[in-house]
DNA sequence: GGGTTATT
DNA sequence: GGGTTTTT
């Protein structure tokens, strides 16, 4: 079943088929810049497409790595910077773990959405059997609870791979080891699954809490009981300038070359683009410079706006409603017009996740079940977006509800809203994971280690970046970090 | 009786008065730069002192402010900018308040130890009888579980001062108003008791929690409708440098003139200084460079090292050890030499507060009862540090016990430690209501609204003052607050 | 990132 | 500051 579906909204989705209704393709083409922006970046989709073609050969690093795991069937971690083919030499690993283990005995998981679309996954929660409060609860209750059919998936898994693991909390990757352990009936480290892991740590920290301290995976003491071998990928296969390349490898761990200065403040001009309509994503380190871009954008649109006002709920003694408002990205009124550049907000169907692209192509009468290009006078208040993604579909975006439960599991808030925001501008945590062709980077207040490495290297090359407010103090690395690359370069 | 008093270290402080020893006076005074930095600054010293003795008169605008209050009886808050004598102005409101109503009749309050010191005050929590976890708490509970003593005070108390109020949280203010309604029996605004409230909004945040969002005061229903009139001193009273006072001010808004950055970046180079003993403190965003500092010059000092482990407990299951930690600035190591730059932790006596500077001059054995210049080589296990403090006050530090309750007052995590930290350098966050003579300020990673305002006002002079990686977007006020000021002057 | 507040 | 994760 459709999980667009929300109470009060009846199969919207089921009976409608944009794809073969009458919108011109060609009229939107021009507005989707992110059409050039594939949740898997150009060069490996390229790449990956080469590879199923002509079968084309590995790296030796490459192959070093996937024979360790395919043929010696090590539980593996491997690293390496963007652009070294992470993502290519996965692929070809789950492929072969398909064939050895049989397709349905590999858990394909990522920590993002958008990660595991990349691989064609699920993400790491609903393989596990996991949801967002787990963090918060013992791993007695968790394993009490646990689902039936997550369960199975632990019992009869064999090898479990999982790609960004950067992102995952070291406190969870404990849970999971002790959840593995427990249905499995064995004490080695995750049951004595095969365990494959890949990601870069030099990327943003895992995300905090408010119970625990945040800790990378390489901190807690299951990591290394878990791991057989770490390799490092050095090799760039990417086919960006040499120049940016190298120049990346250095923001990476927090250096600044006098050379590198030079040639970042030499992109504070905007490059002169082609007219062909491919817009230009702006990053920002916080989302009060993003709001503004995006209000800006917005009012330069021709059309009718449309406003959405969520429905809050909280009961009336003892709400945690301005909790859950904190932690849901879904804005009290979002504004949309035709053509608006907008990101999904949540996992839909195994191809629409939090961070897919799209634009708004018109709108969805409730009553008139008709198709509105523009918002029409006679009917602006049973109206939902139409958005076509970057992947081609195009779907009527119904509210979605985000809720808050105590621990008896009783609602104590609620939010409904449609989950879209604007993303003309966006984050720099948000664009964490996806690739831009043309791009203009704020560093204005960047806090975080490995926010302007993540910020930079969402570009593709020299000549479509643009950057403001460098300055070297702006680019630096996590300390643990550092030490724990450095001492996987020793033990190579 | 003395707080320093722990479990198992008696009266130490009872019996020792090292003011009346045999520690030359004239050899500490070159180790403590902090002589010249009281916890009342040097200006509102001299002009505390000058206007007691002459009685010089308030100027017109602090007089209108002081009318207002003292003759009119109105609940006032009253504003201004560093120098303009908002404390001078509270010192003789107070004074006529306590003439008025009598002085056991007026709570005189701040939101921190240092503060109240300076008002010869006790701190807001104190007065009203909250503890660190009221804000927890719903209003109802607070109510119930309020000592005698707290009662009795808000019902007796006619007039309730509170000074740097821009740290009290809005939720709090809004609490005291209802926990003040009803002891008085009393429906107005804080059960009809004289507020008078001063503060400047443009200096760091409240501190925010884990379960609601922050607010500033104004931000509350509760304030508008306390607040019967509101000021805004504007004359410059202290005797800094006109173009220095000037910049302060542009830098209060996150306004960065062109003749301002210039300035700063002249102040690259550090100033020359006598070699008067009068150390520099250095002012960090960031504990991480903070503390790098504090280790070299702890490594300078050519004494022996005492290394005080914290002594951390948590029961078998469940403990919140983690938790305390991350709230507690005592760290599990603390280093100290003879000579060392330290600051208290914990508000003690009434003279002695979190944020109390001082220097050790040695070393009191627990065993021998004895006061050694440098750690002894016969006895090195229990030996407590020596402190003379600023204010002229030299006092032995045992540990102190930081501790976390349950809901049911069960305790389930605690750390001991001696509560001083390392101070040749400080953050920002902590040099808040320091008045520094002579300090080095590095602007690198700087995040909060107000934090480079706040840096920039602790110096007393362009000629006392060096200050690195400047520039003008680290520079910025918060919206709402400029929003609230423009109010105020609109009003005007 | 970083910080305040306490008594029986 | 800012961000991820869910289902029977």
């Amino acid at each position: 079943m459709n999980k667009f579906q929300q109470p009060g909204i009846f199969s919207l989705l089921n009976f409608m088929n944009w794809n073969q209704k009458n919108i011109s393709n060609a009229s939107l083409k021009k507005l989707l810049h992110c059409v050039d922006e594939p949740h898997t970046s150009r060069e490996d989709q390229e790449l990956l497409e080469e590879q199923r073609d002509s079968n084309i050969k590995l790296s030796t690093e490459q192959e070093a790595v996937k024979n360790s795991i395919t043929t010696k069937r090590k539980n593996v971690f491997y690293t390496g910077a963007a652009g070294t083919g992470k993502s290519v030499l996965l692929r070809s690993i789950i492929k072969t773990l398909k064939e050895n283990y049989g397709r349905s005995n590999v858990g394909i998981t990522a920590t993002t959405g958008i990660a595991a679309i990349n691989i064609g996954g699920q993400t790491l929660h609903s393989f596990a059997g996991l949801t967002p409060q787990t963090q918060y609860y013992e791993i007695e209750d968790i394993i009490e609870n646990l689902s039936k059919g997550a369960k199975a998936r632990w019992k009869k898994t064999e090898a479990l791979v999982i790609d960004e693991v950067s992102m995952l909390n070291g406190n969870l990757f404990d849970k999971l080891n002790r959840i593995a352990q427990h249905f499995r009936c064995n004490e080695k480290p995750f049951g004595g699954l095969q365990l494959v892991l890949t990601g870069d740590f030099f990327q943003l920290p895992p995300i905090k809490n408010d119970i625990e301290k945040v800790k990378y995976c390489f901190e807690v003491d299951s990591w290394s009981e878990s791991l057989d071998h770490t390799f490092q990928l050095t090799k760039v296969h990417r086919q960006r300038e040499e120049e940016f390349v190298k120049m990346l490898n250095e923001f990476r761990y927090g250096h600044v070359s006098e050379k590198s200065s030079q040639i970042m403040s030499n992109l504070e001009k905007a490059p002169i683009y082609n007219n062909d309509g491919i817009l230009v994503t702006e990053l920002y380190a916080i989302n009060k410079y993003v709001n503004n871009v995006n209000t800006a954008k917005l009012a330069e649109l021709p059309y009718k706006e449309m406003v959405y006002e969520a429905e809050d709920w909280e009961p009336k003694f003892g709400g945690r409603l301005e909790a859950l408002i904190r932690n849901c990205l879904a804005p009290k009124n979002l504004r949309l017009k035709r053509d608006a550049q907008v990101m999904l907000l949540k996992n839909t169907t195994s191809e629409l996740v939090n961070g897919s692209k799209g634009v708004v192509v018109g709108w969805f009468s409730k009553i008139t079940s008709k198709f509105y290009e523009d918002v029409p006078t006679e009917d602006s208040v049973s109206l939902l977006p139409v958005v076509k993604f970057i992947n081609g579909q195009t779907k009527v975006i119904p509210p979605f509800e985000w809720s808050l439960e105590n621990k008896y599991k009783k609602k104590v808030a609620s939010r409904r809203q449609i989950p879209l925001i604007l993303c003309w501008a966006v984050s720099i945590h948000k664009s964490q994971g996806h690739t831009l062709e043309r791009v203009k980077i704020n560093l204005d207040r960047v806090f975080e280690t490995g926010q302007a490495y993540v910020a930079l290297s969402r570009a593709t090359s020299l000549n479509s970046l643009q950057v403001l407010n460098f300055s070297a103090d702006k680019v630096f690395a996590e300390e643990k970090v550092i030490n724990f690359y450095k001492s996987l370069t020793e033990l190579a």
